[in-house]
RNA sequence: GCGCCCAUAGCUCAGCUGGAUAGAGCAACGGUUUUCUAAACCGUCGGUCUCAGGUUCGAAUCCUGAUGGGCGUACCA
């Protein structure tokens, strides 16, 4: 609709002798009660005008009307200037561009991006926060990469500390050998169980130090198990054999749980960082902070940055005994990432309760000249609470990952099964359509909320399948195929078409909006954007597919380019699932 | 205490850089299938956009303050 800004200024300057910007031009769509498909808002021209905002209107759709084909029409209401756009240009819209294979495929830039998601900790398997972190990551990385990007998906796992002591120290002590072969338990649920154990025992041993006399934070301190956690952190850290050993197997059984979650949720990445190959880096940047007068050494030999002229406290980056806090190893991974790939931009899909520090991460990079620091981003986003709060894996109330998906698609099978839809199906199809199903609706559910905003998820109302859902959008697509299939022809050419229902129209309306819609999730990073066009998408088609008969059409033309318009519909949708990374269904 | 984020219908959420009578879904109620898949479509019901000021021709949207909720404010990560 770029012929329409550029005409209102053309307008404006002819009939007002007015310049205007492009960004005085404000174009809207047309409500629904109104007649027209776009709106200008005249209010701000009437000053320059010297006139109403409803006379200026009228002057304006004149003229526009006079210059563009395009317009077949157009009415005022106060400042409201209505166009009508013409069946034929909408049509040349839908051949040209929207039913062509290329449409909202984008040139390929030359710039990389990077992005870091999933990050989780190799102590216990993932739960329903990082579902939300990996579709997030995943989606991002897929909307930029159909805006032209080169992507890096990378994932920063963090398989060293002391919170991976602890369950290696439970497990130790007891676990009894057990494996994931000898109890069935996949291998990030074994570690779990001990994280969990280490958490229940811990707690025992601070009761009885109360109990004898000890205050809280000294019983803490002193309890036994949290001396021999730390006992083995510095094992670990002097590289002592049997620590390491124990660390290699537990941490594989680990990551043999996580690829199966992952395969599930269908992400991937390109690039795996560990914590224990980087958490000896930035050392070097808290020299070059020190020479260059960023950083400064307090008596005991620590080091810090002053950012209150920045509205925020003084930070430490390095302890006085020369070890690393989280930031002076985020500072060095930072360095080399962006010395591995050299990219653009890169953005970190962490939770919220990290602004802070994402926030004095980059500030501080910033300060030290990097210009590579303009490229970062910190993706927030709220956490995930159940109805009685915050989950917490110590305690064991969480939503488990790998529980949630076999359940979503247990669900699936029972409503498809319910509604009788997989005759002729194989025992593989019909799996593979319950997985796709039970995905779709878990993936939207959870992408179609902005991001930023804190998520509340009921484990006893199961995520629906109806409505504004996952599962209606696929079933919209599947219903289309099943009308293409019908058709058998795969001719669908037409001419002589140069009236559209109302329908037709908005629903053209709605597909040429792809391109711009994938444009602004790129930019604001932001799946929910594409999870409401493809909803409307597949809300308009039902409207249509109601209303209007298809196959049962006897002018072929017409015929022909119901089918064109359907099959560009499914083609879109599918399109934009892909980057919510949903996949549709031919069948369902 | 200080800092950041959030607040829209009974519930879950949209609402683009300020623009028309604030929109969906779920829930409730009613209707639609001899016709291309009823996981659908149509209708009814439902809102002082947390509150109070301010800026503006115009505020859910911007500014200030208040209230409620979340998070952070560690020589944890």
């Amino acid at each position: 609709m770029d012929f329409l800004v550029k005409g209102v200024i053309e307008a404006v300057k002819a009939l007002y002798d007015k310049e205007i910007k492009e960004s005085d031009v404000n174009l809207q769509e047309t409500r629904k009660e109104f007649k027209g498909e776009v709106t200008v808002v005249t209010f701000p021209f009437s000053r320059f005008a010297g006139k109403g905002p409803e006379q200026a209107g009228a002057e304006i759709g004149e003229y526009l009307q006079r210059q563009h084909a395009e317009i077949s029409d157009f009415n005022v209401i106060k400042g409201f200037l209505n166009l009508s756009l013409s069946d034929k240009f909408l049509l040349e819209t839908f051949n040209k561009s929207i039913s062509q294979e290329s449409f909202g495929i984008f040139e390929r830039t030359n710039d990389k991006v990077m992005v870091e998601y999933s990050s989780p900790n190799t102590n216990k398997p993932l739960h329903l926060g990082h579902i939300r972190n990996n579709l997030l990551g995943f989606s991002v990385a897929e909307i930029l990469d159909a805006r032209g990007y080169d992507i890096i998906k990378a994932n920063l796992v963090n398989d060293r500390g002391i919170h991976i002591c602890k369950s290696m120290l439970a497990w130790q002590k007891f676990g009894n050998g057990e494996t994931p072969e000898s109890s069935g338990l996949k291998g990030d649920h074994l570690a779990g169980k001990y994280y969990v154990i280490f958490d229940k025992e811990y707690k025992k041993e601070i009761e009885h130090l109360i109990a004898a006399g000890q205050s809280e934070d000294d019983a803490k301190k002193n309890a036994p198990l949290m001396a021999e956690a730390r006992e083995m952190l510095q094992k670990w850290e002097a590289n002592d054999a049997e620590v390491i050993e124990l660390w290699k197997r537990m941490n594989a059984w680990v990551y043999a749980g996580f690829d199966v979650t992952y395969k599930s949720l269908g992400v991937s990445f390109d690039k795996y960082y560990y914590e224990s190959d980087t958490y000896l880096l930035g050392k070097d940047i808290i020299e070059e902070g020190l020479a260059k007068g960023v950083f400064f050494k307090k008596e005991d030999n620590s080091v810090w940055i002053d950012l209150t002229a920045d509205g925020l406290d003084e930070k430490l980056v390095l302890r006085g005994d020369g070890t690393s806090v989280y930031i002076t190893q985020d500072l060095g991974t930072a360095q080399l990432k962006q010395e591995d790939f050299g990219m653009n931009q890169s953005i970190y899909v962490v939770g919220n309760e990290q602004d802070y520090h994402f926030k004095v991460l980059f500030l501080i990079l910033k300060k030290l000249g990097k210009s590579w620091a303009e490229g970062l981003y910190h993706l927030s986003y709220g956490m995930v609470d159940l109805p009685s709060g915050k989950m917490k894996s110590r305690e064991g109330t969480v939503v488990d990952a790998d529980d949630l998906i076999s359940e979503m698609i247990a669900t699936a099978k029972q409503r498809t099964e319910e509604l009788g839809k997989v005759d002729g199906f194989t025992e593989e199809e019909k799996d593979r359509l319950y997985r796709m199903i039970g995905l779709g609706a878990l993936k939207y559910f959870l992408l179609k909320v902005e991001p930023k905003k804190r998520l509340l998820f009921d484990p006893n109302e199961s995520i629906d399948f109806q409505g504004h859902t996952g599962p209606f959008i696929q079933y919209t697509h599947a219903r289309i195929r099943s009308v293409l299939s019908k058709a058998g022809s795969t001719d669908l050419s037409f001419n002589n078409i140069t009236e559209l229902t109302q329908t037709e129209r908005e629903l053209v309306m709605n597909l040429s909006k792809y391109p711009a819609v994938v444009d602004s999730a790129a930019r604001e990073f932001s799946p929910a954007l594409i999870a409401a066009f493809a909803y409307d998408c597949a809300k308009l088609y039902n409207k249509f597919y109601h209303e209007e008969p298809i196959l049962k059409v006897e002018d072929l033309d017409v015929r022909n380019f119901r089918l064109a318009l359907s099959e560009a519909t499914a083609n879109t949708i599918k399109k934009a699932m892909h980057l919510l990374g949903i996949e549709v269904p031919e069948r369902m």
